[in-house]
DNA sequence: AACAGTTGCAACCGCACCCTG
DNA sequence: ACAGGGTGCGGTTGCAACTGT
């Protein structure tokens, strides 16, 4: 009723951005700190909404973001958060740092749902689609198959929500993901604190320190939460832009001057 | 090589929630 | 208590890349 459009629609660009757009918003955000969304187009001489611009940032942007596929400790966990929380995807997505919601999302319904079809597993219930295709369901409640931690495979009933274990034929020396997802994934799965906290929405989101109005150089100082430094950051967007990153100028890097935009704004134009 | 079908992901949309005055 | 603005969230869409014929 009457309520403002998060942005004027007229003169403003949607679909994919380019290059010069993410690097603008980078260097905003990188100079001032995330503050009004509503304002940084205008503050950064974007003709996006600032929506699109929030977007971009969170999902695709932010530093601190890995890329790639999930591993299967993460794919796991996914499946297990979403056993407890349902679609809620920005909560999973809290568990997984560097993870989006939007990622664990898209790698939802791409990924991991047919992979529970195809055990039969309904990717909504968590239930066996057909019961008599498990013929030793004998216990009487349902259980919730964490994920492997170390050598044990632990069976925690909870809420009555049934997870069906990884593929069976996946042996935990074949889980390829890093100890730093296994050493993650055993923290959430044997803490059944943290577990049922999730139910609460209380418990202290691992992204959080991913916060507003950091300014780029103290956010580059080592944190406690193991996140990637700034400087390992710099080394993924590298890798990951095709434009590069290098191009950014991040402000919080002593070699990185802004003058070098222009230089690179020019190389990528080549 | 060309085309059609499929897949995966980035981005958009609209609603809901939260905060502030 | 209420209204309005800002932000976050989940669902959906569009399109590029990939795969099969």
């Amino acid at each position: 009723m009457g309520r403002q459009p998060c942005c004027d629609k007229l003169g403003v660009k949607k679909g994919p951005w380019t290059a010069e757009e993410d690097k603008k918003l980078i260097n905003f955000i990188l100079t001032n700190g995330q503050c009004c969304w509503r304002a940084v187009p205008k503050l950064a001489g974007l003709r996006r909404c600032g929506k699109s611009c929030r977007l971009r940032w969170t999902n695709y942007l932010r530093p601190d973001l890995k890329r790639g596929l999930l591993t299967e400790a993460e794919e796991q966990l996914v499946i297990d958060l979403h056993a407890h929380l349902g679609n809620r995807w920005s909560k999973i997505a809290a568990r997984l740092p560097g993870r989006t919601d939007n990622e664990i999302k898209n790698h939802w319904n791409t990924h991991i749902k047919k992979k529970l079809l195809k055990r039969g597993i309904d990717p909504v219930t968590h239930e066996h689609l057909h019961k008599e295709a498990k013929p030793d369901e004998s216990s009487p409640s349902p259980a919730v198959l964490l994920p492997e931690s170390g050598n044990n495979n632990v069976m925690q009933e909870n809420d009555g929500i049934v997870i069906n274990s990884e593929d069976n034929s996946r042996s935990p020396t074949e889980n390829s993901s890093s100890t730093e997802d296994s050493l993650l994934l055993d923290s959430i799965c044997n803490d059944e604190m943290l577990l049922s906290s999730l139910w609460m929405d209380e418990a202290p989101l691992v992204d959080a320190s991913w916060n507003k109005n950091i300014p780029p150089a103290a956010e580059n100082t080592n944190n406690d939460m193991g996140y990637p430094s700034w400087e390992e950051n710099y080394t993924w967007l590298s890798d990951c832009q095709d434009f590069g990153v290098h191009d950014f100028g991040f402000d919080c890097f002593d070699n990185m001057e802004l003058s070098a935009l222009n230089n690179l704004e020019m190389e990528h134009k080549q």
